[in-house]
DNA sequence: GCGACAG
DNA sequence: ATCTTGTCGC
């Protein structure tokens, strides 16, 4: 995968003003509907790919990307690619982090090393998992947005923590596996007040006990609704919290760190 | 001025 | 994100 508008690859020299308003374009080129090459019902991951997969002649390749730090001003990316639950390619990058972390601006400091490791690659994902948000952002285009505008390539956002926007129904403490809350605009996001920006969306919890999973936020990156993003990361959870290409990606990204060190 | 904020 | 052992609860 290479850039195919390099006028938007992130840019750490740019002011405060530039990189907001950059991520203003990049917000009006993304596509928040379906524009996949692929259903999200042909998705799957080891646990139910059995039936599923046999009858699907060609499944969607997803990918997942995560980073890690190293001691110094360095990041580590990984990206790994799954079809049908397999793993069928993996990739490690490195990159100055030029910038500290500053919330609403994480694609500045992390875009390139994205990047870099997805380019990396040997296959072309038919979408790529992230980690942070997408949609989910004060102007729209969080890191999974601005990565997927950047290559013009579906992306979803998959973030532990809500960023900005505001549930439509408080959520509970204990949220049932499998629910869904929408994430809307308020104030804080450039798009009209009740917009869903998003989801919350609870893949994993526990049947019984004094302690709870929180939800994951799930948001379109590029080219995918809020609904299928929630559909395509549903499918390719396995029992765990976070879904199965992020949870590898952020196992490669650590065990590169001693590598590149 | 105060609060709030992905990784 | 990262520094880190045990520990409480699935």
């Amino acid at each position: 995968m290479q850039p195919v508008r390099p006028e938007f690859v992130p840019d750490a020299s740019l002011t405060r003003e530039e990189m907001e308003s950059l991520q203003d374009e990049i917000a009006e080129a993304a596509v928040f509907e379906d524009d996949l090459g692929f259903d999200p019902e042909d998705v799957t991951v080891g646990r139910d790919s059995g039936q599923r997969s046999l009858v699907e002649a060609d499944p969607p390749v997803i990918a997942g990307v995560d980073q890690a730090f190293l001691e110094d001003d360095r990041a580590v990316s990984a990206a790994v690619a799954l079809r049908a639950g397999e793993v069928i390619d993996e990739a490690t990058a490195v990159a100055e982090t030029e910038i500290p972390y500053i919330p609403g601006l994480l694609s500045f400091r992390e875009g390139n090393a994205v990047l870099a490791a997805l380019e990396a690659l040997s296959v072309s994902p038919d979408l790529t998992v992230v980690d942070g948000s997408g949609r989910i952002h004060f102007r729209q285009a969080g890191l999974a947005t601005h990565v997927g505008v950047t290559l013009d390539h579906p992306t979803v956002g998959v973030a532990k923590n809500l960023l900005c926007g505001t549930p439509r129904e408080p959520i509970p403490d204990r949220l049932p596996e499998g629910a869904r809350i929408p994430i809307e605009a308020n104030g804080d996001v450039t798009a009209p007040d009740g917009t869903v920006i998003g989801y919350a969306y609870q893949s994993r919890q526990y049947e019984r006990g004094s302690t709870s999973i929180n939800p994951l936020y799930v948001s379109s990156g590029h080219r995918i609704s809020a609904e299928a993003a929630v559909a395509v990361v549903e499918r390719t959870c396995d029992g765990y919290k976070l879904p199965e290409p992020t949870r590898l990606a952020d196992a490669l990204a650590d065990e590169a760190k001693s590598e590149f060190r």
